[in-house]
DNA sequence: ATCAATGTTTACCACTTGGTAAGTGAATCG
DNA sequence: CGATTCACTTACCAAGTGGTAAACATTGAT
């Protein structure tokens, strides 16, 4: 997580610079997450940008190094995305609502987003070290949270890393598998997702939510 | 489905010629599924068959060929995997039970094969029309089940479209998102699988069965 | 005004890419 | 046996790849 936080003057070179190179990173982003890493050249990547290859590689000396710095800016943004719904209020249940919510609200709006985490993963090697280490504090953070609602008994009692990648990877595929909609001839609309949402959330409540908890509520 | 099943007499010409063409197919689908269709060169793939990459290219004419007769040979083996189960015997839930196991099992043993199945919903275009196309028959087959277990009340009423696609996804995400789970700190272990595999048919159970099915037994 | 640092472009390079053309040795067929 | 078809290789090629070098324009400090 190399990004810096403080921010320099407004308006001077240094601002404007960052500016570009974020202009560049969320291109490559988005690029990088829909079509993949090796289907995308500099050429392209700078032909959207509307500047020459040469100027992305004044700000990272390879294609590799750039690749980690998007790495990192998506671990940032999805860490901002989801870290939120672990501090809000409420039970153990609505809670976890909150968070499903939240990862469909990302799939629909940024697919790329969770299409690049995908890509980095097939890549595997450093790449995926790179997002491992990046997410750790997150994954954390996620684990404990639910440790302790295990403990408190609102949350049926499991392995947390199991718990935690099952939930993620039942809502990643539920919120992005849209080709395959497709597939079995369902045009993917508001109204797929909010059904398919709903569904889901009542698979995980089924899954998650201990039996004696009452202080939870079912949903639907 | 270009395939053709009659075999020409064995030792003849025509034999090993269909002999290397499987070869080349079952190379490029292992390579596209896990490293990407573009990250592959016809290079790469000739070096891997011990070949040359014009031998390749006498077969099929172009790159984008070739990847149309291995989105076939991928949907004929999906189809062989997976159609199977749709025949079994057994009652509304436990047919979905030994669906799922088979998912969980080729997701194991056969990862490419999904890998290159979300590949293609990548590439877009053709491609994904193509294996639309191709997995059509399956799909339809398992869609006319789905409705035939609503109405004779062993699964909840509900779109059978999207009863299939959330199934679908959610037991893909599940069995194959092994870098998250890594990402976690849980290395994919055979034990592992198995409680996500239990998990997840539990998370089914709760969301196809209906209420009041009698004939069909909640696992675990 | 000057000058150095900075961000970007133009020009270029070695290498890889998908694809073509022509040649070659073996199997098949008359 | 000889001609031919077939499966494949060697020899290329034009376009595109990531990356380097150097020229160039703009900014900010002196």
């Amino acid at each position: 997580m190399a990004a810096v936080i403080t921010s320099p003057p407004k308006g001077s070179r240094a601002a404007r610079t960052r500016a570009t190179e974020d202009r560049i990173l969320s291109v490559a982003l988005e690029s990088f997450g829909t079509k993949g890493f090796d289907s995308v050249s500099l050429d392209d990547l700078a032909a959207d940008l509307g500047i020459t290859k040469q100027a992305i590689l004044y700000h990272w000396p390879s294609k590799r190094v750039l690749l980690d710095a998007v790495i990192d800016r998506a671990a940032l943004e999805l860490i901002i995305e989801f870290d939120g719904a672990l501090s809000e209020e409420g039970s153990g249940w609505s809670r976890v609502e909150s968070i499903v919510r939240r990862i469909f609200r990302v799939a629909m709006r940024r697919p790329e987003l969770l299409g690049f985490i995908r890509e980095i993963s097939r890549i595997g090697g450093d790449a995926s070290l790179r997002v491992t280490a990046d997410l750790e504090p997150f994954v954390s953070r996620a684990t404990t949270y639910f440790e302790r609602e295990m403990d408190e008994g609102r949350i049926r009692r499991c392995d947390s890393g199991l718990l935690l990648v099952s939930a993620y990877s039942t809502v990643l595929g539920a919120a992005t598998e849209v080709e395959v909609l497709r597939a079995v001839g369902i045009e993917p609309t508001l109204r797929s997702t909010v059904v398919r949402r709903r569904e889901l959330l009542s698979f995980l409540h089924a899954a998650m939510v201990a039996p004696q908890a009452l202080n939870a509520q079912a949903p639907r």
